[in-house]
DNA sequence: GTCTATACAGAGATAGAC
DNA sequence: GTCTATCTCTGTATAGAC
């Protein structure tokens, strides 16, 4: 192993544990076992240490789930991958490492890209398996697949600060959006006369309440 | 104005402002117009100031949304507050206070205490407008609505951290929330025969959803 | 309650020997 | 590529005068 990767992997593993606050020259080099002055060598600053870090965790993470994504074929599939995905990421770190470089992003350029970078790539992934899916559900044309998928990234996000400052409150919030999932799954059962209806309404309320929204701006 | 609260004011928006990584005792006693050493005299540290502005500010933003709230008779009316709601504290930087507490919780205890509260505030003001909303959506019984507001409060802190990466896509996420929204309301609409339908079949794809996680588990 | 002064630790970053 | 040494800055925190 080299001395680059060592330090990638222990940036990495510090962000999870220790957050931005916890992560330093120094404490990295220390997790790597390797001088401090070569995270300057390799990297030329801090950030990017971290930001190279968090697109290899990204990259690797996202590749580890490439068939699985590839065999969904329902929305019920991808709910059920959904929550397999955020539990293993979650526990993985992975998941931190993303929130803690965007809330490090005001203060500089390569966490914001490294934040932009790492939502992007999950957001793709699952819009592309949402376009698949979304034709059989109540949600087709209601719906843009690739905001779901930014929409359901940024959930995981929010969840798992969340649960670093209250885990029971984190699990409630979970499950109620398993519910709502069920739901809209659900409805996919309705006989096809009632779901059209429902659609409708649907749209139609939407385009009533950006209209107000129109009106006001 | 007393130092103290010219303190409390100057953390509150160097913590929206710049965030964790750019608030200290000094910028913030800089920002106040008073001498450092005030930080530790009136707060004891700085994380302790933290808190206390988080506090004050969730404190002073739940307070001004009381009747609004309060106003709140259905899911349509929960869905228009929700916008106005996310759009003005997104814009007063409340939002972004939480999310910087949160992401420093796992160095600080009094950080974690302060994201912890914001969070409570929030998602008992949410929940109580829930109960009273619940009863008329398809929800109703489905759904723990505690978690659901708990859910709505992260998934907005989310999308405040998506919104500082990458503002475009977390409108377009945020759009998606909408459409979701439109549809669960829409539901209401159905025949009473058709909504029992599809919701015990919810309940159903819950229930075997949650034991097939507890065969694995 | 407020200010000055200061101690002290840890941060980022670079120079130069090896 | 790696190490030692070092510079400089910023941060937290306290002591003591006012």
């Amino acid at each position: 192993m080299t001395t680059r990767d060592k330090l990638l992997e222990a940036a990495a593993a510090a962000l999870a544990e220790d957050g931005m606050a916890g992560v330093s020259a120094r404490t990295v080099a220390a997790r790597a076992e390797v001088n401090q002055a070569l995270v300057f060598y390799h990297f030329g600053t801090v950030d990017e240490l971290l930001e190279a870090a968090v697109r290899r965790s990204v990259d690797l993470a996202v590749a580890s789930y490439r068939d699985r994504f590839a065999d969904v074929t329902s929305l019920g599939d991808l709910l059920t991958l959904g929550r397999a995905l955020h539990r293993t990421e979650q526990e993985r770190g992975n998941v931190a490492q993303m929130a803690q470089v965007m809330a490090g992003a005001r203060r500089s350029a390569a966490l914001a890209a490294a934040g932009r970078y790492a939502m992007d790539r999950w957001s793709a992934e699952v819009e592309a398996a949402v376009v698949r899916v979304l034709p059989g559900t109540p949600l087709a044309g209601l719906v843009d697949p690739g905001g779901l998928a930014q929409a359901v990234a940024a959930g995981f996000i929010g969840l798992e600060l969340y649960d670093g400052v209250d885990p029971d409150a984190a699990a409630g919030a979970l499950g109620s959006l398993d519910a709502v999932g069920a739901l809209v799954a659900a409805f996919e059962t309705l006989p096809p006369v009632a779901a059209r209806a429902v659609r409708s309404r649907a749209r139609k309320a939407l385009a009533r309440a950006s209209a107000a929204r129109g009106g006001v701006r």
